[in-house]
RNA sequence: AGACACCUAGUAUC
DNA sequence: GATACTAGGTGTCT
C-alpha cells in the first residue's frame, strides 16, 4: 500500500526559530526544529526525517507518496541533484551547493526506495499540507518560546496499532503528567496536545474571587452556558467576600472553598476586563464552546478561550481536567 | 500656524463599499467614498484630500501635520516613493507598484510643501484619527446603503467661522426623527446619528422574556455592566414566566410589565445564541460598554453592540433614547 | 530574469 | 478564527 504524507518546514523570521514536520494522519506525524535556521533546511529536514522514520518502520519497501510545497525541495532531489553529483557540489554560478549535507543524507537515504515527490501549492487549503504546515509552525513557535517542541507519536514499527476507525493518538504518546495542565500553557502549546482525548469530557477548574464583579458576572455566564453545552465546570472560592446567594445556587454542589490557606491576588495586568472571546467559522461565541466533534477546532479552541477567561480580574487560576473520559 | 489634521480610510470587506476622510475639527472636515474600492486606496484618497483642500483654501504655505494610522500610507509618501520613482514603479519583487494614480497625485500635491505625516496606531483612543474613522467608516456604511455620503463641512477658504471652542454640529445636520430609533436600523446607519448628543446619557430600552434562559443570563450580566458604567436601562417584562427574584432586584424599578397584549415571540434565527461582542482599540468587551469620553468610538459602538444583543433570543426589542439628555 | 517557499510590518474587514 | 490590501525582506535554485 502506497503511504501518503505530507512534509513541510516554517522559519520565524528566516533565518530564525524554524520548525521541520511531516504527516501521513493524525496517529502518524513527527515535528521538530532549531533556535536558529532557514525555512529551507526545515523542509529538507522534513522530508529527511520522513524517509527515516518509515525507514525505521520496516515500510522501505512500500511506496512512498510526498506532498511537499517546496519548488525547491523537489527540485534539488529529484532535478538538480544528479547534476550536482557529476560537477562535485557545484551550482550553475560555480559557487557550492547550500544544505548539501541534509541533500545527502536525503539521498543516502532514498537508495533503493520508491519515492515519488508532488508538489502542492502552500496555504491552498491541502489538508495534509495544512497539517504538516500547521505542526512544523507549531514547533518554531514552541522553540522560539524556549519550550520543547512536541515530538509527535511518530511511525509505530508496524503501522498504527489502532485497527477501529480513527483511533489516533497512543497512550504512549501522552506523557503522564500533572493531571491538571494549566490553560496558560495549552495556550501557547501547539495545537496537538490541546485536543482532547476522543470520548473525553472536558471539565474545566476555576478559581472564582466573588470579590471581583466582573469575575462574578462572568461565572453567572459561564454557569449558563456550561449547563447549556454540558461542561463540566469545577468552581473553587477564594477570599472572604460571600457569594451572591443566586450564584450559590448556579454553581451549586461544584462549587467549593479554596483549599489555600491565603487568598492572594490573581496579577491581572491593570484594567485587563477582557473575558472570554471565541470566534469559530465567523460565529462568534462569547465564552467557551464544546463542538460536537470532540476533534473538531472548537474543541481545541476551548483552552484557548478560557485561557483568556483567565485574564479575567477575579479569576485566579483556570486549569484543565482531561483525565475526565467517559466511554 | 501648524495645521494638525487626521486622515483615514475605510472599506466595508475589503474590497467592498469604501470610504475617506480627513478631519481637523467639527467644523472642518470632509468624507467621501466610492462604491466599490480597496482600504488603502481610502487611506490614499484621504490624505490627497486634505492636501488639495489646504491647497485649496490658500493654506498650502502653513505647514501641515498629518496623522494616519496606515503605515503603508506613510512608508509609500515618505520612504518608498524615492526608490519608485528610480526603478520606473516597480516593487521589490519587480512588479508593478499599485495604486499609483493616487500616489503620483499625492507627491504633486506635496511638491513645495511643508507637511510632516505621523503614524497614530488605529483604534487605540486617539481623538482625531477616530473621528476621521468614523467619518470614513460612515462614508463607507452611507454608500452601502445607497445614500450619498455626507461631504462635511469642507475647509472654508478663509478659516472656520465658528469662533467658539468645538462649535460642532449645528442644529440643522440634526434630523428631528422619532425619539425612539431601532438598534436595528442603527446598525446599519452611518456613523454620524449614531453618536449621542454630546452632554446627553444614553438610555436604553430592553424588552425581556424570562422565559429564555439565554436573555436571563444576559440580562444578569448587561444589569451588572449598566450598574458599573452608568448606562440607564428600561427594562420590559414579557411573558407569563416568572423574573427570577435575584434578576427582579438587579433590574429593580426600570422593570415593569409590558404593555403589549400578546407576548409575541422574538423572531431570532434558530441556534442564534450569540450576544453582544464588542472590541475597541484591540480589547474585547463582552457586551455595551459607555466610553468616558461621550465622543469616543465606544459610545457609538454601544448601538452596534445592542444590536447585535437584539439577536440573544428572548430580547424582542431593543431601543434607544437620546432624548434623555442632561446638562 | 524566473519560480517556489519562509517571513516581517501596518491597515481594512468578516 | 478567517480573508484582503499593501509594502519590506531572506532562503534557494535554474
Amino acid at each position: 500500500m502506497t503511504i501518503t504524507a505530507a512534509a513541510d518546514g516554517s522559519a520565524l523570521g528566516n533565518p530564525g526559530p524554524a520548525g521541520w514536520a511531516w504527516y501521513i494522519d493524525e496517529a502518524r506525524w513527527a515535528a521538530g526544529g532549531w533556535e536558529h535556521s532557514t525555512n529551507n533546511r526545515g523542509e529538507l529536514q522534513a522530508v529527511l526525517e520522513l524517509l527515516e522514520a518509515t525507514a525505521r518502520a520496516g515500510l522501505a519497501d512500500e511506496p512512498l507518496r510526498v506532498l511537499c510545497d517546496s519548488q525547491y525541495v523537489i527540485n534539488s532531489v529529484t532535478k538538480w541533484m544528479p547534476g550536482w553529483k557529476r560537477r562535485g557540489w557545484k551550482k550553475s554560478d560555480g559557487r557550492p551547493v547550500l544544505n548539501r549535507d541534509q541533500l545527502e543524507a536525503i539521498d543516502r537515504a532514498l537508495a533503493g526506495r520508491d519515492v515519488r515527490f508532488d508538489w502542492v501549492k502552500g496555504h491552498a487549503g491541502h489538508e495534509m499540507n495544512e497539517a504538516a504546515d500547521q505542526r512544523a509552525h507549531g514547533a518554531a513557535l514552541a522553540i522560539q518560546a524556549g519550550r520543547p517542541a512536541p515530538a509527535g507519536p511518530g511511525l509505530a514499527p508496524g503501522g498504527p496499532k489502532t485497527s477501529g476507525a480513527g483511533g489516533a493518538e497512543t497512550a504512549a504518546a501522552r506523557p503522564t503528567g500533572p493531571r491538571f495542565v494549566s490553560v496558560a500553557d495549552a495556550q501557547t502549546t501547539d495545537g496537538a496536545p490541546r485536543t482532547p482525548t476522543r470520548g473525553a469530557r472536558p471539565s474545566v477548574r476555576l478559581v472564582l474571587d466573588p470579590a471581583s464583579p466582573v469575575a462574578v458576572a462572568t461565572a453567572r455566564w459561564l454557569a449558563d452556558v456550561a449547563r447549556l453545552r454540558d461542561l463540566d465546570v469545577h468552581w473553587t472560592v477564594t477570599g472572604t467576600a460571600p457569594l451572591p446567594d443566586d450564584l450559590r445556587t448556579l454553581l451549586g454542589a461544584s462549587a467549593r472553598p479554596a483549599a489555600d490557606t491565603a487568598p492572594d491576588r490573581h496579577d491581572a495586568p491593570a484594567g485587563a476586563a477582557t473575558p472570554a472571546l471565541l470566534v469559530i467559522g465567523g460565529r462568534v461565541f462569547r465564552g467557551p464552546v464544546v463542538d460536537p466533534a470532540p476533534t473538531g477546532r472548537a474543541a481545541v479552541r476551548l483552552w484557548d478561550a478560557l485561557a483568556l477567561l483567565a485574564g479575567v480580574p477575579g479569576f485566579r487560576a483556570i486549569e484543565r481536567d482531561d483525565a475526565t473520559a467517559r466511554p
